[in-house]
DNA sequence: CTGTTAGCGCTTTCAT
DNA sequence: ATGAAAGCGCTAACAG
């Protein structure tokens, strides 16, 4: 009686079931393994005992001897967000199809939380580690290398990061920004806002000082604010900085800088979001503004979402593949684990143009006092 | 030269550094590993050597031997829909704070993945056990009382499980989907659709039917569902069972099945929806009827978004605590980790009532025939 | 095909 | 306060 109350707590070992299917331990781990070759007959013998037992592997052991975890981890500024849970749900797919298991973590887009956060992977041993980082600058991608030299993957997720040549997963910003903006530029406009550069502390006054303040975005944003000024360049229109938001990244406060540039004499008649809230807080500040989309202003968003389409009139976004980034970085990552160490590979995953009805030709009806000038003489 | 080499590739033990620093291996995991007693010079010395051979520890082989793993399983629907992504959110920002870690893996509701899962979780030792469980019934629940018997605390989110007396962090759904319901009722409203309850495969033809079925729901849907059932009681409104709908919980589903109530020859005039992609399957529905809300009528829906304020007109929503809740479940898993085995505790957390401008009076113009009745001999 | 024997890196008695 | 030695549950060599 009391031996047996004391087996129900800690589970059975490879010994035990070996014992109680009277063969030695090497051969009950290697059935309950499934490695090494064992007669049928000794087979069932273990597996019974096994069965009779309730014996379960002990994942940690094996993983001690092995070296290897079944395990990745995930480092994303916030699985709250829908485009992170989204990528999170395209991972986790992956992972279930090929019995592997994902560590989540947030970081807020901190690096001091990213690095706490890659430390404590390395050292639960994952197998590989997929990041959407926060790193900027070559000289903050030291956990990252710490990671690599301990040989564990690491592809990188919706940013590629500069100075690191690793596997990366990304969508085609430059080129999505550039068409959303060609297609406002179609329709005859030509004061068109940027919404959701990153928050700076200072404004910036001009193309020269954007552009290289621009360099030290994360790389998504350069990339998108790179197709804004594409499209911008190609039709002769100045880039007027007063156009390309620097607010915080969050929907309050992308209602107050879409706001003041509503304000301005001339203000925009046509924007550009990077992201679901700025999206949001942009439809907030024109409706505060008394105006109507795309009646007063025409709008593309980046991030589709159901809302999308029941927003009156219905929203015209560049759809990011999600599920699909997630699922291909692990599959990148899958690959690695398996040994492939060829060059690093960039996969670019196309975004979807969803045309709905928020874009508007511009109306021809003269907004412009003759002295409300765009900053430089415009052709 | 060559030792060199071999040392940068796997990470130096206790023993390597407990060697470097000239004491004995216990010493040396003793400060490594923050336990003991160590005499401050011996600690120093170790510390150096620990820096300077770039010592790491491994997990693994801790938590071998401790049996505590740091990390917590965390098993939902769909860590991609943003009501678990927000839950997920709560639990890793919980976990960061105590130094947990979090596994997540998505279910698809299926009761199959759920099982798996779990095993998959007893198997890596998680210290703690976080799940939206899809089973029903009592005899559905044999992986979850497997997990309990290996001594792995397990605390329930979002639904109770019949038959399961475990801690669970849960909203007010009854309360919250009754006070929906009466808001409609204060304002007229006597023909009030419920919106996605579980897909079922035949019509529920009476209310005694109806309120059995629901019992064989998931919790959270049962509740709802009595809720609107206690609300429609008190103001003596009869139940019409096809004021339910049954159809698969996806936005196209959703649209058909609205799209089929709003065709009735008495219509609802109010539509509660228990999701966000039946709120939006519903507003679909709503305009390709071509009616509009709350004009020709109203609406409230459980899970707020941020899209809901910028529809136009704005929604009135029952928000959900998501991040709260995860919160808190993680909060319940710490404690009975730490050897809280107090009865089971279900902590309700109260959704938040939304007003906004989705339901407007009922419109007096008489929208009924004498012919097209409601089903019973209402009052 | 099978059993015996060593470890994996760490914590934990138990002496000293 | 410290060191030696045992052992966690498993896999991996190595004999038979």
């Amino acid at each position: 009686m009391p031996g047996q109350r004391s087996r129900s707590v800690s589970s059975p070992t490879v010994a035990e079931v070996a014992a109680e299917a009277g063969v030695g331990k090497a051969t009950a781990a290697r059935t309950l393994g499934n490695y090494g070759a064992v007669s049928p007959a000794a087979r069932a013998r273990v597996l019974a005992a096994a069965e009779k037992l309730g014996y379960r592997p002990n994942s940690l052991a094996r993983s001690m001897t092995t070296g290897i975890t079944q395990t990745i981890g995930v480092i994303v500024a916030d699985v709250g967000n829908p485009f992170f849970a989204g990528v999170m749900r395209g991972i986790a797919d992956a992972c279930e199809a090929t019995d592997y298991t994902a560590i989540v973590m947030s970081t807020d887009e901190k690096l001091a939380t990213e690095q706490a956060a890659v430390g404590v992977l390395i050292d639960k041993q994952v197998d590989a580690l997929i990041i959407a980082s926060a790193a900027l600058r070559p000289n903050e991608t030291a956990h990252i290398l710490e990671a690599m030299s301990r040989r564990i993957p690491v592809v990188l997720i919706d940013r590629k990061v500069r100075g690191l040549d690793l596997d990366a997963v990304v969508i085609n910003n430059r080129e999505s920004a550039r068409d959303a903006v060609r297609q406002f530029i179609e329709w005859g406009h030509r004061r068109i806002a940027f919404v959701w550069g990153p928050a700076l502390p200072d404004a910036l006054p001009d193309r020269r000082r954007l552009l290289a303040s621009a360099e030290n975005w994360l790389w998504s944003e350069t990339e998108r604010l790179r197709g804004y000024v594409d499209a911008l360049d190609e039709a002769g229109i100045p880039l007027d900085p007063a156009l390309v938001s620097t607010c915080a990244h969050n929907e309050e406060a992308t209602v107050g800088a879409v706001g003041d540039m509503l304000a301005m004499p001339d203000p925009p008649t046509a924007v550009l979001t990077t992201e679901t809230d700025a999206m949001v807080g942009a439809l907030r500040a024109i409706r505060a503004a008394g105006l109507r989309h795309p009646r007063d202003i025409s709008v593309i968003g980046f991030d589709d979402s159901s809302w999308a389409s029941v927003i009156e009139p219905p929203l015209t976004m560049i759809a990011q593949p999600m599920l699909e980034l997630g699922r291909a970085a692990a599959q990148h990552a899958f690959a690695r684990i398996a040994g492939d160490d060829g060059d690093a590979v960039i996969e670019t995953i196309p975004s979807t143009f969803v045309s709905r009805a928020s874009v508007a030709p511009l109306k021809s009806v003269a907004p412009l006092k003759e002295d409300a000038v765009s900053a430089d003489g415009a052709r």
